[in-house]
DNA sequence: GATATTTTCTCGACTGTCGAGAAAAACAAT
DNA sequence: ATTGTTTTTCTCGACAGTCGAGAAAATATC
């Protein structure tokens, strides 16, 4: 889908593109974040092993596992169930506790703590409730850095151990510098987390929306299988908000991005939108929308803050045995959804789709109105419905896209400096 | 926007990502490359010059220049004018008789043929008319076939020397494979177009769809001035169909995309697109669909195979004087304009928009509705509206893009074998 | 204990990049 | 003419990294 060009230098003097690094040098880096990477998808691995799955030369595995056992990235497992005959084989693991990666999942009336080790395994984890009503920047950065104090008091840690914070939300962020430009429940509320990693010497910050870790799971599930899908994939999730990542294969390295899918305009009518727009996907297909259009209350009424998942659960009920009204409702919600993938698809080319979140739930009510939407662009008239898979779980999705996130920073960084 | 994650090594075997090369050989192929490209944007530079401009150290522009003296990609000018006192430097500079480049635009009523060289110089154009009537592939492609001849003829030079044939159409497009998958005018009859190749041992085939070719040049014309937005841009192609291309910078190069706009769903309505569904962007905001309004035939009319400009002209001028379903079948093209792009925005994150085409005379009367469809989105909203201009010209854009694609396909041909 | 087997590690060759300084080639001054 | 001066190009040795082959290590079997 993407087509690459022109080799375009026009660097001022100097300096080369961003890896400005002295050249070969740099190959070592891949070398070794693509042992990293092994090892952390496959476990504890072998010298012969790293080699066949790198595709690296034994000699270049020595070389790069002498360096990370350096670091202290990586050790070996001395003892190991002598396999068959001859030498045994010795296995290189991640060493656990070489960093520690700290999630935080903010929802809108949660907020989920996790610490895992170097290799990716939960440590520790709890979850606090968030007033829903105290909707301010202000005591919601103070709760968190109580509950990381928390979570680093728990784990008999040092606050240097804390190598990567890793935050979630749903809305617009900006990555980079951490801070979120606007989420469903502070609104335009600019919020800046990077104060969040001031009592942690060797933290670096990252901020994510929800469902971008959720593809990015789903990819790192997927390609880790090899059965990572040419064009990428894409996630959508519903739920009260409606959110939507996509995911695709670049130069061995999974790229993702969520684009603003709830928010994007669907057709300009006066359904209301909590985001104070109208005919946003979102203003159809979140659940307040259902909800609005099952009551038939009318469509510019202010969107309900929260939905109760059992309220949702009664109007599909309803819906299947017949009433005609959430019936519409399911089917005006799928429809949208089905409109807005045809658009995705139209721009990013064709690729599955893998529906999470509360609301596919009631897939089996919206897959008419979503076949109905996708099928009105020429682009899925061309290439047929894409493939959709219903996929559970939101949950472990989202923390697996953390882990997934924040061990990747830290290797890079890892390999960085040296 | 996009954010790079995991490493994720998930090859079978024995095999590294799709550079399955030797190692370190690649870095000297990116040295080539960056040598080679900075003569093209450039002209002919010294040694000194090549070196500052890559980032690569002299001596490594020593070694790559000879090799690529070697291969007959480049040579030394040995005149120069005395500049100043000291050594003279001699200047390198791309060969061009090294390899020849061949661009076929294929419009809906004319084709354009153009030979370049190896440098990008212009060296023969020519163009044909096309008979709207004859929709046919058969005679399309023996059509190309004799002007290839004749481009061949004219030139006086071997068919080896033929080394890239760029293709381009609207529609859409399997560049891979050189085949056209749907075009407004052939419509659903597939078009193979690799057979044209055949003819000149050399030559390799390129088939791009016409708006991405725009937004390349213009990607070029950018980042040679450093000028390139860090989004990347997006260009807008108004005529009797609608086409856009995205174009981002990406390790170094120029990455392009052309998503299928014109006929992404803008709004479930009434309007007849040619592709024969209903409610594309190009049915609102097509030569046609903007007569269509404008005269007021029913919107499920079908639509005219071709509007002679002077025809819009017509239009355009009574809506600039006055006359209300003139200035509204504009108004709603804009609208359909403006909604598609905050969608494109939404997605792809946002970048300033150049547009181009013969439509883009009536800017100003679509204007309005661009901006009121663009301000409906909660991006916008959040963002401003995105940097809008005007760019002439659109069909040198077109061959400009040609040339930069067949001369980079060409250079990285010579850089991989070895 | 010898042998076979499997795995790891070491060694030398090769490729490529880099910094520094030598060599080249012009002009300017003596 | 010769000697410097200046600017640019080219060469050389050092260094970093990868690779293939084969030596070395460590175990099971005979």
């Amino acid at each position: 889908m993407w087509m690459k060009a022109t080799p375009s230098i026009d660097l001022p003097s100097g300096q080369r593109s961003l890896a400005a690094k002295p050249g070969t040098e740099l190959l070592r880096r891949q070398n070794m974040l693509a042992v990293l990477g092994v090892l952390r998808l496959k476990g504890a691995l072998s010298h012969t092993e790293l080699s066949e799955l790198t595709g690296l030369a034994s000699a270049t595995v020595t070389a790069v596992t002498v360096d990370l056992e350096k670091t202290g990235a990586i050790e070996r497992q001395e003892q190991s169930a002598p396999s068959g005959r001859g030498r045994p084989r010795v296995l290189f693991e991640r060493a656990a506790g070489f960093a520690y990666a700290v999630s935080v999942q903010i929802s809108s009336d949660a907020l989920h703590y996790a610490l895992s080790d170097y290799r990716g395994k939960l440590i520790d984890r709890f979850s606090t409730v968030r007033d829903v009503n105290v909707a301010r920047a202000g005591p919601l950065l103070q709760d968190i850095a109580a509950s990381l104090a928390r979570l680093l008091g728990r784990s008999k840690l040092s606050p240097e151990a804390f190598s990567q914070l890793s935050l979630s939300s749903k809305g617009i962020v900006e990555s980079e510098i951490g801070r979120l430009v606007w989420s469903p429940v502070l609104g335009r509320e600019e919020v800046d987390f990077s104060v969040l990693a001031d009592a942690y010497p060797n933290c670096h910050l990252s901020l994510s929306n929800e469902t971008l870790l959720v593809v990015q799971a789903l990819a790192r599930r997927q390609s880790s299988r090899s059965e990572m899908p040419p064009n990428g994939l894409v996630a959508l999730s519903l739920g009260h908000s409606i959110g939507l990542g996509i995911a695709r294969m670049e130069a061995g390295e999974i790229m993702t991005t969520a684009p603003n899918f709830g928010h994007m305009l669907n057709a300009p009518d006066n359904r209301l939108c909590r985001c104070g727009a109208y005919g946003c996907i979102e203003a159809s297909a979140g659940f307040y929308g259902i909800l609005r259009l099952a009551f038939q209350v009318p469509p510019n009424t202010i969107p309900a803050k929260f939905v109760p998942l059992a309220e949702m659960e009664k109007i599909a009920q309803s819906a299947r045995q017949g009433n005609r009204m959430a019936q519409y409702a399911f089917r005006q919600a799928g429809l949208a959804l089905g409109q807005g993938l045809s658009r995705v698809l139209s721009l990013a080319g064709d690729m599955p789709v893998a529906i999470t979140g509360p609301g596919n739930r009631f897939y089996d009510l919206l897959t008419g109105g979503v076949e109905e939407g996708l099928s009105q662009s020429l682009h899925v008239r061309l290439n047929g419905q894409p493939a959709i898979s219903l996929v559970q779980d939101e949950q472990t999705l989202v923390f697996e896209g953390h882990v997934d996130r924040a061990l990747n920073a830290i290797d890079h960084r890892v390999t960085q400096v040296r």
